[in-house]
DNA sequence: ATCGGGACCTGCTTGC
DNA sequence: TGCAAGCAGGTCCCGA
């Protein structure tokens, strides 16, 4: 599921239910995560206060006073806020509960993770990681220092987390068409007006998608609906074989890096 | 150093 | 209707 907009909707969702709050108990029904849930999670957690929520990428930050709860969410991940002795589903792994209240992760492919990081060292994991893309920092001039020398395609560089984070799948797609850059197009050979198209496209994109999953953030709690952006119409992705809403020719999709890549032949050029 | 491919998992859709 | 193949929004690790 998780792009970086559903992760952020997330991550506002959770919070106002959950900061200052007191955890009571760890419940891990399976571990086998991407890694695997840290057995003494209850342990080193209960009686502890949660301080703050953070993203970073596409990962969630809970902050105690003594280290760091690191959750991703993988491809299908969720968390909800739900009542206590709401009855788990079978790919329910992992609760958090505060009091009446529990934070439920639910994780049908586990490629998520849920990582104890103790102290106030940032989590390896967080170290190689790239610009996020609504930092002012990130802009045309980045993307072309960035960029030069790199014979990668434009749609894999995007999306490769050690260079911008965030980008995934859907967005990177979407965001090439809105900057009507083909997504094979090698990366180093755009110039510094293209690379400021796409950069600019990718934080209009992914901010918009924030924008519109805000307006069901307040279903957000006791809710399976999904966030707003997501039953929002894509202009390219999973649209193959329709009409661009641009120009009209028929969308394409190819295959890149082993993933599914939308575009229109008409809008988008190398 | 950079890049491509395989690996990790389950569930849903598609096509025979 | 049943079954197998193919595909899905992410990331890490390996080898060329």
């Amino acid at each position: 599921m998780p792009e970086l907009p559903e992760v952020e909707t997330t991550r506002r969702g959770i919070a106002p239910h959950l900061l200052g709050v007191t955890v009571s108990r760890v419940v891990i029904r399976n571990p086998s995560l991407r890694q695997p849930i840290p057995a003494d999670l209850d342990l080193t957690l209960s009686g502890r206060t949660l301080q703050s929520i953070r993203r970073r990428a596409k990962y969630l930050l809970l902050a105690f006073d003594h280290g760091c709860l690191l959750l991703h969410l993988g491809m299908s991940g969720s968390l909800r806020v739900i009542g206590l002795n709401t009855p788990p589903g079978k790919h329910d792994h992992l609760d958090l509960e505060f009091g009446d209240r529990v934070l439920r992760l639910r994780d049908p492919r586990r490629f998520g993770l849920a990582l104890w990081q103790p102290g106030a060292e940032p989590h390896p994991l967080l170290g190689r990681l790239g610009i996020e893309p609504l930092d002012d920092a990130f802009d045309g001039a980045w993307l072309y220092r960035a960029s030069r020398g790199r014979k990668t395609p434009a749609k894999q560089f995007v999306m490769d987390g050690h260079h911008i984070v965030g980008v995934g799948n859907i967005y990177a797609s979407e965001s090439l068409h809105s900057a009507r850059i083909h997504p094979a197009t090698p990366i180093g050979t755009l110039g510094p007006r293209r690379c400021a198209r796409l950069a600019e496209a990718i934080r209009q994109t992914l901010g918009a998608a924030i924008e519109a999953g805000g307006s069901t953030l307040r279903d957000f709690v006791h809710s399976d609906g999904k966030p707003g952006y997501f039953q929002h119409r894509h202009q390219v992705y999973d649209r193959a074989g329709q009409p661009c809403p641009q120009c009209g020719r028929t969308i394409r999709v190819m295959q890149m890096g082993q993933r599914s890549t939308y575009y229109c032949p008409g809008c988008q050029h190398r």
